[in-house]
DNA sequence: CGCGCTTTTTGCGCTGGCGCAAGGAACAAT
DNA sequence: ATTGTTCCTTGCGCCAGCGCAAAAAGCGCG
């Protein structure tokens, strides 16, 4: 558990006995599956770190329908809003599976931040990161057509929660064509679709909330819209 | 000048003396029509605040494709990721006609922030400021149908840029067909058509590079997709 | 005022993607 | 095994929005 947080981006540089005091003041938070950390729109008043688990960050429109905006892996931030004064959360963050995570509060972590302004950088610092992948997506969203969307969603996905076998790149969540269509501004039909295609083009695997890339030279190749046969820029190390 | 700079979001609640420091640290730029203060995968060094003027963040795709991720007002700060180390611009700023603004250096301002903290508070309270409207964004484009999408943009502008005239709310941009396109994930020829039926409808009043509200109420029922004849929830305030 | 450039409009044909509906497959619980 | 539930697939019809093309309208400049 202390190593979980050592490890996070946002206590990153402190010393041991500085974390030890970080260590101090963090509480457990536990969720079953499908249970909710926080809701949209809920006071933003607690920081998380996941420990074990996985995270679906949603907000859902007056209409009923949801978008997915990304998902946490263990040892991620999420809730970072609550450092800001008088804020709402602006998604919800939901259990996928039993998930294990520390908080703090934001008087906690306003103290810790004075003790050690070295949180505050990287807080910051966590703070761009998703303003970058944010102005990304929003540029995909206005560009790229369906299928590159999906193939660049999976990409993104593979990266954060990928993990290597014999067959390939397994995404190490239980993904739905639902989900995989509220990430990507489209509908399940059109996923399975897709994704009967690339099963038929051996560029991917997939079955019941799962998918595995065999192929990801080729699933880049549609990320980026090459006209097929040019050497796509590093997606995902082919040797995770 | 100082009143700009007292006025942004950035050097909230500094004292005169403050103030002081922080003009006597900042250095001017003034940009041409279309010139740019920095561009896209520039190394991110400086943080500015507009003086006067409009200022356009775009992303270019390798296609080509233009993204326009908003538009800067006067007083408002741009460039912000130039806080943290060792990043590239995500966006380009453009000039949109001659543009007079601020800027500090990275150095500059970690000075500044040490010495009045309260700057850092500003910053990250800015950042977390971002991350919301582009998930809201990223929402508007993965759910809303075109000509709700428009709708949407054009409000978000009426709530920066906007200015009451007799006839309406005017946006106070030159925009063309081509920008809202490349605000909304669309083409030039949609938006011409959707606002010659608002024309219609008298929802709006649109020249070349203009565009003028003349029914919020309208448009906002549009926005937000309600069955017409609905309270809508406020979003430009009717009385400017 | 006339020329050239940019922006806008609109007709037209086309298609990517939507979404219903119905059936099938996988999983969980008893 | 049986039943209920959730998830996935696929045929089919449809239409919102795309994008070419060509013309018109504004604007700036000499």
């Amino acid at each position: 558990m202390e190593e979980i947080i050592r490890n996070t981006a946002l206590f990153d540089g402190l010393t041991n006995s500085e974390i030890k005091a970080v260590v101090r003041s963090s509480q457990a938070a536990k969720r079953a599956d499908r249970a909710f950390f926080f809701l949209e729109g809920d006071p933003a008043e607690r920081v998380f770190v996941l420990g074990d688990g996985k995270v679906k960050l949603s907000q859902v429109t007056e209409t009923g329908q949801q978008v997915i905006l990304g998902y946490i892996a263990p040892g991620k931030v999420y809730g970072i809003v609550a450092l800001l004064e008088d804020v709402e959360y602006p998604v919800s963050a939901q259990a996928v599976g039993t998930c294990e995570a520390y908080f703090w509060t934001q008087k906690d972590l306003h103290r810790l931040m004075t003790d050690f302004p070295r949180i505050t950088f990287n807080a910051m610092q966590i703070m761009g990161e998703q303003i970058r992948q944010f102005q990304g997506i929003v540029t995909d969203l206005a560009t790229r057509r369906v299928e590159q969307r999906i193939a660049r969603a999976i990409l993104r996905l593979a990266r954060q929660s990928g993990r290597k076998t014999e067959v390939g790149i397994l995404i190490d969540l239980p993904l739905s064509r639902q989900d995989l269509a509220e990430m990507t501004g489209t509908t399940l039909y059109t996923v399975s679709r897709v994704l009967a295609l690339w099963e038929k083009q051996g560029l991917t695997q997939s079955k019941r909330k799962q998918i595995i890339i065999t192929n990801s030279h080729g699933l880049v190749t549609i990320a980026e819209d090459l006209p097929s046969g040019q050497q796509p820029a590093v997606w995902v190390d082919e040797e995770m």
